[in-house]
DNA sequence: ACTTTCACG
DNA sequence: ACGTACGTGAAAGTG
């Protein structure tokens, strides 16, 4: 038995490692004291719970004063009958545990879920802003300086620290954050200390939490945002299947497309495309002026400032208005497929599971809006323009994929929370939204163009843009878009009037907005503006997050494999694949304040780039 | 570690 | 008094 003491708090903690059977005796006295709740964490080889080789390596269980830290190679009956006995746990980051728990011991989702409390969960509600924003974090480790123990280590960091003193025995090299995990002797002291302080700080960061959740009325936005989690992380389970064979071919083309651009790029003189510098001076040496720069002061080399260099529009087509240069060409289209490559291709091969399913991470309650984000990799961000890359997932065999997305759900729920009556009208009257507001802004003859400036004005105001960025978005001179706005506010005083009181109100009271589901959104001292948009975006993913929970509620949750912040991924057998996406439509459908938010239903087909235009 | 860039809604 | 685009994740270069 290894026995570690540790002071937390100004209390004498004990962390034990039983080494073997013989020992367990205590472990059993610490369960038969009846804590309502323990806390528990495990210690893994990784982050990527799916690929093949990952292990647990330990799981801890332990209150406010004594953890147990127990070898999963050793114990994993012992780790499993606890899990099972009928009470609560808390988790700091519940969704990885979880998961971990249930793919490698066998405690499922389904069964753990429900009875964990997490204390990340606790803390976004309170404060969703990261430490660099200002905000309390949403890691263990600064959260428990704040409410349990400014002086308790780092567990994450220090231990960091230790594997850079590891030797990693396959590369000979020394450990780093990513390999670390998986060789540090399981007995290590530091290792074995900081297993064992993670659930007790956590234990006792729920006791504190957990009151000022109760004590902010947010207990039913709390269990709310348990239940998601949990469905989330079935989605994550499921994950999604690739079409390995497609990737290795687009992979290949796009090492080919990068290989011909950056060919042509060396002949410039640029032999490092991703080089802004390289790439800076190069084109200043053949004669183009470049008048951006970027916040550290250096000439400003992206996408907006090439594209009209290489005479094309945002669609990549020739604009004819210059004569193209041909580096800013190459540079463009060797980093694009630089990235599709790096960002997309090589990641789903990288990431996928021994079933080539890809797991991504799905984070629930993310964003300080709450809006929720997908890592590893990020399949929100994938390709919309070109189908080549959403073409690498595909449905399981016999199925196809299907997808529905809200219509201006942003507009909508500004419209019915501002419940300015233009707009309200406007909406329901079911004409389109941007035709109402250019027909409002420039008379009933507006032109395409004109329609685009409102548009763009629409978006610019949800955002709290002004004149400037509508300017920029569309091309033309703040001063030529200044009177259009105008006649914007004048069309929906609503909108502006809605801004400014949400604002006020955050001026002299606490600098926060409070949404409908009673969501608290600190506001930034000098970004009070971001008000409005901190509740629209804010209300949009409940509304989404609430569509996930009565999709799983009407049984069709078995479907779903991916939220895109307005939109749902699903799958579903082919000949049952319309009636599925209709209900799931329907389900997602809601009225918002008499507004009603809608959403568009489409069978896409054997892979998710079958919706992007990709040929059958 | 920080900056720059680029992918999405 | 005036005006401010919002929210993410990830790779690569740079120092």
């Amino acid at each position: 038995m290894i026995h570690l003491t540790h002071t937390i708090a100004g209390e004498v903690c004990d962390i034990f490692m039983p080494e073997r059977r013989s020992e367990l005796a205590g472990f059993d006295r610490f369960l038969a004291q009846g804590d309502k709740v323990l806390g528990l964490d495990s210690e893994t080889s990784g982050l990527n719970i799916y690929s093949p080789g990952y292990e647990v390596r330990l799981v801890q269980i332990g209150n406010g004063r004594e953890a147990w830290v127990l070898r999963v190679d050793l114990f994993a009956d012992v780790i499993v009958r606890a899990l099972r006995q009928p009470r609560m746990f808390v988790v700091h980051n519940a969704a990885f545990d979880l998961q971990v728990i249930d793919r490698h011991l066998g405690v499922t989702l389904e069964e753990l879920g429900p009875r964990v409390f997490d204390t990340r969960i606790f803390a976004h509600l309170i404060d969703p802003r990261q430490e660099h924003e200002g905000g309390a974090g949403l890691s263990l480790k600064p959260l428990s300086a704040i409410h349990v123990d400014d002086s308790a280590p780092d567990t994450q960091a220090g231990l960091n620290a230790v594997f850079r003193t590891i030797r990693n025995p396959e590369t000979g090299k020394l450990c780093t954050k990513d390999d670390g995990w998986r060789h540090i002797p399981i007995d290590h002291e530091t290792y074995v200390r900081y297993a064992g302080l993670d659930v007790i700080l956590v234990t006792r960061l729920f006791d504190e939490l957990a009151v000022i959740i109760r004590d902010l009325g947010l207990n039913p936005l709390s269990k709310f945002e348990h239940h998601l989690q949990v469905l989330l992380a079935i989605m994550q389970r499921r994950g999604v299947l690739l079409d390995v064979p497609y990737i290795e071919r687009l992979k290949a083309e796009l090492e080919a497309d990068v290989e011909t651009f950056a060919k042509v790029a060396a002949r410039y003189g640029v032999d490092n495309v991703n080089s802004t510098a390289q790439v800076s001076s190069a084109l200043v040496a053949m004669g183009e002026t470049l008048t951006e720069t970027t916040d550290g002061g250096a000439l400003k080399v992206d996408k907006e400032v090439l594209m009209p260099l290489a005479d094309l529009d945002r669609d990549w087509e020739r604009i004819e208005a210059r004569k193209a240069n041909p580096l800013a060409d190459a540079v463009l289209r060797a980093k694009r497929a630089g990235k599709w490559r790096e960002s997309y291709a090589d990641a789903f091969l990288n990431l996928r599971d021994s079933s080539d399913r890809l797991h991504a991470s799905i984070g629930g309650l993310q964003a300080r809006t709450a809006r929720m984000s997908i890592s590893r990799p990020p399949l929100q961000q994938l390709p919309s323009g070109d189908w080549r890359v959403r073409r690498a997932l595909v449905a399981d065999p016999g199925q196809v994929i299907i997808a529905a997305d809200y219509a201006q759900v942003e507009m909508r729920v500004l419209a019915g929370l501002c419940q300015d009556p233009t707009l309200v009208e406007a909406i329901l009257s079911g004409t389109d939204l941007h035709d109402f507001t250019a027909a409002r802004v420039f008379g009933e003859g507006f032109t395409k163009q004109e329609r685009k400036v409102a548009k763009a004005i629409g978006f610019g105001k949800v955002y709290g843009g002004g004149a400037t960025t509508v300017a920029r978005q569309t091309g033309l001179q703040p001063e030529d878009v200044r009177p259009a706005m105008s006649a914007y506010d004048s069309t929906f005083p609503g909108i502006k009037r809605y801004g400014a009181k949400l604002q006020s109100r955050a001026q002299y009271g606490k600098r926060e907005v409070v949404t409908l589901s009673g969501r608290h959104l600190p506001l930034d001292r000098d970004r009070l503006y971001a008000a409005t948009n901190y509740v629209v975006q804010s209300t949009s993913r409940d509304l989404l997050a609430q569509a996930i929970v009565d999709i799983f509620d009407a049984g069709l949750g078995d479907h779903l494999l991916l939220p895109v912040h307005d939109e749902l991924v699903a799958q579903a057998p082919a000949a049952e694949a319309r009636d599925v996406i209709d209900e799931i439509g329907r389900l997602m459908a809601s009225t918002f304040y008499t507004i009603p938010i809608a959403s568009e239903a489409e069978v896409y087909g054997p892979s998710w780039g079958h919706g992007y235009g990709a040929p059958s």
